[in-house]
DNA sequence: TACAGACGTTACAACGGTGTCATTCAGACA
DNA sequence: TGTCTGAATGACACCGTTGTAACGTCTGTA
């Protein structure tokens, strides 16, 4: 219980402390049997090498953070999966934490980050206010599906612009005039973004806001169900796939029947979508490949002559049966 | 860009480092102009606390570490809310990480977060061998999800056995006799034990085991339908309700209906499990309290006279759609 | 035998922050 | 004026690890 450092290690072994950081920072300068010793002792103590003492000593920390907007969104557990398969390769180690949306928490997780000296921080931010200053300070930071813009940072986004036409175009070519959009009461960057280009592929939308802090995101979209209804919409996009699985409850249990009475777009094709009841027609982002281009982007901030870059991809619509033709609604509703 | 310390504060302030010390740790003994005059010079200078500095003093480190089986199963999400909402309270910042099931990448986790000097650890493990000697060499140790034993650990757990029974019972009642069990080439023991409950209701099962890492868990299930369906059973019990929507895919896929053809009983009763087509007949477990319990007794590990516990939960069945009356099957079928 | 050079090992001073202890100084009182 | 008290501040040693530079020893050569 009492720590054992490299001292203990040293007198197992019978050298001197300097000789056992040798051993554990470059065996090649040590005479063998002394490494095979100072090994033996080191097991033998049960030593753990001090993470906080080297990192004063100026060693990087093999700690990179990620914060997330949502960690029950299945989404970001696919792009962390993305980011830990890059940043293995670098001998890093990804740790995760969630926002849950609310800014306060996400200042409080940013300190601790920045104050531990993590390798760096990947980031969907609730808000991006204080990253230019953490990132000045020398703590690298990477925007994860969210737009660059001004910001001096690097930044991993899809182009949510698209995604939201996509889903707008789809229902206007189904003949949809009046389609809702289920938000939140302050959408994140990117999910506003996704609002905008729905709006600039129908012309108008009906907003419906709700108040959808995790964990009760599906709850909150199940209730606005009656409040949708009562706006009567031919279709309604929703912010995200969970979201959606939340309004479906909601419509089930008005008697509200779907894609017939009304149709439902998702977004984020969550691996649940296609097998909801009906199957949710949703905007697919590439996971995946967000976290690895994250990833490499940061580990490059490390590289002299680094400078900060946006790297984007593009969004495909996932046609399913949650959306319908109007004329089709009108005959059989 | 270049590193501000406490040296940087002082100047600034026109005072000695161990003042602004003071005025960080002890305000109080330090005269109230000076406090100010000091914070006023932190702000100016952007001066962030060092952390392993801190820790290197003695301090204790902010972070918890959580380290799970695969983060993208929203089970886990749920139960770290729970970790993290106790945690909060006590100062502490929650950082999760997953194994994806790989005992290599649960050591190498394991041996950072050590390393580092986490508060805590709070793990569901694969490998529970190298735990106690983690907790012995004093970052203490909370089990999750996992039975004690005779580990000398503190553990939350849930009553798998009684789990698997319950799903086994309900089948039984059923009339199913032919009863299949999706299971992991390498169960982790508390799903083990799912299985053992199972057995014990049912009298024998039919072993399905398919080599399920995270991230292909779903098309690993899907993969096995067709195996599943030689095999001729009346019902299926799925190791999770994540391998059961993949299980439901591929039975879709070979156009066998769910629950005429074969029931489907999942594990976990995730969001998703009850707008699935059909709904899906699972166990839930309490995922919020579990990890509330264990944020609780990892707390309890820093008071004196701490001993380790287990403290366990029930789960219970939730009956839908996905099961049926076997002479029902027989009749439609 | 003396000496250069290679090799292996070690003493020591940092890294940034903290607590202990000593020091300084202003003000109060005899 | 001298002494004492208490508050406020500062000098310093230490936490565990690391890189540098210096040390001692040993081999081989002149």
């Amino acid at each position: 219980m009492i720590a054992v450092g490299m001292r203990e290690v040293a007198s197992a072994a019978g050298v001197s402390v300097s000789t056992v950081a040798n051993v554990l920072s470059r065996p090649a300068i040590v005479a063998p049997a002394t490494v095979e010793r100072v090994r033996r002792a080191i097991d033998e103590v049960g030593y753990v090498p001090n993470g906080p003492a080297r990192q004063l000593r100026g060693r990087p920390s093999p700690i990179v953070g990620s914060v997330t907007l949502d960690l029950a969104n299945p989404f970001h557990a696919e792009v962390n999966r993305g980011i830990e398969d890059r940043l293995a390769e670098a001998g890093c180690v990804l740790l995760t934490c969630s926002t849950d949306l609310r800014p306060a928490t996400e200042t409080r997780l940013l300190r601790v980050l920045e104050q531990q000296g993590v390798r760096g921080i990947i980031i969907s931010p609730a808000d991006a206010a204080q990253l230019p200053a953490i990132s000045r300070r020398g703590t690298p930071v990477v925007l994860l599906d969210h737009p660059k813009e001004r910001l001096d940072l690097c930044a991993v986004a899809v182009d949510d612009v698209l995604g939201g036409r996509l889903a707008g175009e789809h229902l206007r070519a189904r003949g949809h005039r009046r389609i809702a959009y289920l938000g939140a009461t302050v959408d994140p960057a990117p999910v506003a973004r996704r609002r905008a280009g729905l709006r600039a592929a129908v012309g108008e939308i009906i907003d419906v806001r709700v108040d959808m802090h995790p964990p009760s995101l599906g709850a909150a979209a199940a209730a606005a169900a009656e409040r949708i209804v009562a706006l009567a919409p031919t279709a309604v996009v929703c912010l995200n796939d969970t979201a959606a699985l939340g309004l479906l409850d909601g419509l089930a249990a008005l008697g509200v029947r779907v894609p017939a009475d009304l149709s439902v777009v998702g977004y984020d094709d969550l691996p649940f979508a296609r097998r909801l009841a009906p199957a949710l027609t949703t905007v697919r982002q590439p996971t995946y490949q967000l976290g690895q281009a994250a990833a490499e982007l940061l580990l490059d901030e490390e590289r002299p002559g680094h400078t900060h870059r946006e790297v984007r991809f593009q969004p495909s619509l996932v046609v399913r049966s949650s959306t319908t033709y109007i004329d089709e609604h009108r005959l059989t509703g």
